[in-house]
DNA sequence: TGATTTAAGTGTTAATATTACACTTAACAC
DNA sequence: GTGTTAAGTGTAATATTAACACTTAAATCA
């Protein structure tokens, strides 16, 4: 490791912490995966998933770590958001903390594989509160996702490879916090023309059945290329 | 001081900064406020203003406290942007970068006072080859900068507390690189009802004259607290 | 097997927002 | 008092967004 303080003396160094704010979609709500904390200060309490950045990794690298090691996920959707580093934000150390934001698909991480490692899907509308300045750190989350979501088609992180209209839309509308007309949502999004179609229908949600789609990344790096941007 | 690393044992400490891409509008260009780096390595190449998070400043604090320090301006428009932390990006230490962008009225601070600080307004039509990733953090700023000004009045924070349309016009003009309509441009901004107009007369700029405005920060606010949001 | 139930699927019209565009006016210079 | 320069002003065409109600497919149940 470098000698980090010869080249630059009389400054002090921190820890410097990750903190990953994952949101997950599952019965028509948004989720966010927290877990209880195993060590002291707040140990029990709940918090997102942190973890100290290492010597041999960047931030981002860091934060893929920490998500992996705590949830067993890897290449999800990841973004850095906001940093805090509030003099008394930790009470036991001086840490400054980097939040990074995270879409998984609640399928590939369902309830009980979160058990697993501890951790716990909690709906946004009803938020524990959470240690030091974690609250603050969702709100900004949910500020971001909310930006991104018309603007950047993660949404589709958020599902299963393959869904329906109906689970689109219920998405977005619990992302915006509002309801969404069925016509002008699916001409808006239809009208982007990233979506394939299949033949298939998933049964699960009606008698009638809905048919499946998919996101066509290719299609949809095209359109970013071509300088048009995209908007919901 | 705290002691860092008794509560969390076993993670290593680094050097904390802060970076301030600082912007300004002056004769129709949009511009950045740069110096040359008077420490090792990279002496004597262009920078950003930079400083290190000391032990008694969060990190909002330690910004402020950076581009007063280095420019002598307090009270400054200001927002965190992305936090740096690769590895290497710093050969002389394990750094970690916090950037922030900072909007200044061109008169409060003129070329002249800039040589007095050992600074200077560089044109972001010729930027120079900054030091480390620098000129990456620069491109951010840009790109938020343009974003923010079609959301929220920050484009008022670059000009005198008075000012004409055509300037405010010329300043949106350079921020989104692109030319707008007088007529479209007057109708957007006087329809949010945010300027008082005032009796004077700006000559400098014409023979005939343009109406000085001032923006109505009271107005503002209320239109905000009101949900209401504000597009340009 | 026909009736009932449930959510999926589909187009058109009205309202609103955005864009395009050209002449008049005030003040100074000569 | 004539010419020059940039400021200032309104309307029509177009594009976008929002509102709205019935039909259809498949399963369930009588």
């Amino acid at each position: 490791m470098k000698p980090d303080n010869k080249n630059y003396p009389g400054n002090p160094t921190y820890l410097v912490a990750v903190d990953c704010i994952i949101f997950g979609f599952d019965r028509g709500e948004l989720k966010l995966l927290l877990h209880k904390r195993r060590i002291e200060p707040f140990k029990g309490q709940w918090s997102l998933f942190g973890g100290f950045v290492q010597g041999n990794e960047g931030l981002d690298e860091a934060a893929n770590r920490v998500l992996f090691e705590l949830t067993g996920l890897g290449k999800v959707y990841m973004e850095q958001l906001q940093s805090y580093g509030e003099v008394e934000r930790d009470p036991a150390a001086r840490v400054i903390s980097v939040t990074y934001y995270a879409l998984i698909p609640a399928k590939k991480y369902s309830d009980a594989t979160a058990n697993d490692y501890g951790a716990a899907w909690v709906s946004l509308n009803d938020m524990p509160a959470l240690i030091m300045d974690h609250n603050q750190m969702v709100e900004k989350g949910l500020r971001r996702l909310k930006r991104r979501a018309s603007t950047q088609p993660i949404g589709f992180e958020l599902l299963p490879r393959e869904f329906t209209m109906p689970q689109l839309q219920a998405l977005y509308e619990a992302i915006y916090q509002c309801e969404l007309d069925k016509r002008n949502f699916r001409k808006k999004i239809l009208a982007m023309d990233v979506l394939i179609k299949l033949d298939e229908k998933d049964m699960s949600g009606s008698r009638k059945g809905a048919f499946l789609y998919r996101f066509d990344q290719h299609k949809y790096q095209k359109l970013v290329d071509g300088g048009d941007h995209f908007t919901i």
